[in-house]
DNA sequence: CCATAATATGACCAGGTGGTCATATTAGTG
DNA sequence: CACTAATATGACCACCTGGTCATATTATGG
């Protein structure tokens, strides 16, 4: 028993957690302010307040600390998606009575909220129909995404980095992990919809994904840096017009831009 | 006049024509790899063939070099959009008419190709009605935008590396400068179809470029790089079917994601 | 052909990088 | 307490960075 704690003392895992947890408070900042390449490693040990000589004891090298890091991102992703689907497996089992009202969070609530009062008579995007479902997921993983960057900015940023870094160590395999709105994860949703009819079929599967990955992306994108985009400027935004404009925004999804009469034209 | 010249004499566009355009070259494609911060002028100097001293005296230091690089990139936008605008009011001039076919770009002389042959009984995106304009208009800016990346990706990629790079030296103002789908340039194309009733007007006019510039700018850098997106790979893709995934998206925007019948329900 | 002014050059600078390792400190044990 | 094994430390390394400047080279005009 000893001999296995011999091998394993002098690796991270084993530190108290306390000092754990400054050293990867440190790194997120590093990594979340400059990326890979240009994050110093002087600077995460200065401010995790430890040696250089026990950072290397802990991790490798730069690289593995990254990847170290980056993990612990794609777990956070893989839990909040989990959470998200199971909540929305649980809105389904209770059908359309208003009365399901678990532990989901609370921007999601908040928007339930919206939608169940302003449910009457008007149906923008949440009305009664087969296609309800596919489009109030797609908004709810929109909403899961805005929840996860005010959860965990820090790590949402890295993210960024790393989509628009080139020379990240296991970049293809990292963004691989996580993908946030790619083809595994929108790809099923979609194809359901396509078969439920929610959404036409006369479109292939891979338009229909760009087209909700861009606009569920920039629209992340926008709301975790809000000097990205001029337009609907988020980030400024309060709660309420945020849910607004993901509203008008599914709408357009799901609608089109052509005013009504015009989109009679489409070839059936 | 000789007084002029000896102010004159150690700037860089008094160089010979080919001196310049090494080193634009090796600066371009320094930049276009590594972006700001992690360009390297040593490799600039070495790739240009010029030392590092001959190189500081053109250019004050890394940023001014940088800026120069950067103009020259707004104003290969400047007239590529000037291009497109007046193919644009030449189109409208010949209306109808199949016979416009001057001095217009490859690609976009292509699509009308297709186009025209298309347009015997199917309608799709190019089709009849008071929509026409608008929704060409957009997919010409898009082919516009392919083509400019065509003629010049190391640019482009320049483009990409400041969007998502946060301490580049004058990022706002270069940014500024170009924002290649922004207000400035949709803003009052979507305001005309509006009027004009080829879009609808109960939809603010930000979102509608917000979703207009997401699923452009995602299409472009898709395109430029094809990594990015494994949903539409563009990049190894041929022309034709390039055009195809163009009037896909372009149908999708116009009408919408939802089958037809069901946005019997919007709000009128 | 020479003298002088313009230009090109690369050794050099301070500062930063990721990474190493002999040494100091601490913790565990008899 | 003492001895040893585990761990923490920061001076140090080679390398690279943007930037400088005395010196060498070239071009020009007399």
């Amino acid at each position: 028993m000893e001999n296995l704690q011999q091998l394993a003392r002098t690796t991270f895992s084993n530190l108290p957690v306390e000092k754990q947890e400054k050293i990867v408070a440190a790194a997120v900042r590093e990594f979340s302010r400059h990326g890979y390449k240009k994050a110093s490693i002087n600077t995460i040990v200065r401010d995790a307040g430890i040696s250089k000589g026990s950072l290397y004891q802990y991790f490798h090298n730069k690289e593995v600390l990254f990847v170290f890091i980056f993990e612990r991102f794609t777990l956070l992703v893989k839990k909040a998606v989990a959470e998200q689907g199971r909540s929305n497996v649980a809105r389904a089992r209770e059908g359309e009575s208003a009365t399901a009202e678990q532990g989901r969070s609370s921007i999601v609530r908040a928007r339930d909220g919206e939608s169940t009062t302003a449910a009457q008579g008007r149906s923008c995007v949440v009305g009664a129909g087969p296609e309800h479902d596919f489009f109030s997921q797609v908004g709810r993983v929109l909403l899961a995404g805005i929840e996860f960057i005010d959860r965990h900015p820090d790590y949402f940023q890295i993210y960024l980095r790393v989509l628009f870094e080139q020379d990240v160590p296991m970049r293809e395999k990292l963004l691989a992990q996580v993908r946030l709105f790619s083809r595994e994860y929108f790809g099923p949703l979609c194809q359901a919809g396509q078969k439920s009819g929610a959404i036409r079929s006369d479109i292939p599967l891979a338009v229909v994904i760009f087209i909700l990955d861009a606009t569920l992306d920039r629209f992340l994108q926008s709301y975790a840096q809000g000097a990205l985009d001029r337009d609907l400027d988020l980030g400024q935004i309060n709660r309420e017009e945020l849910l607004v404009q993901v509203k008008l925004i599914l709408q357009v999804l799901k609608e089109g831009l052509a005013v009504y009469g015009n989109s009679g034209n489409r070839v059936v």
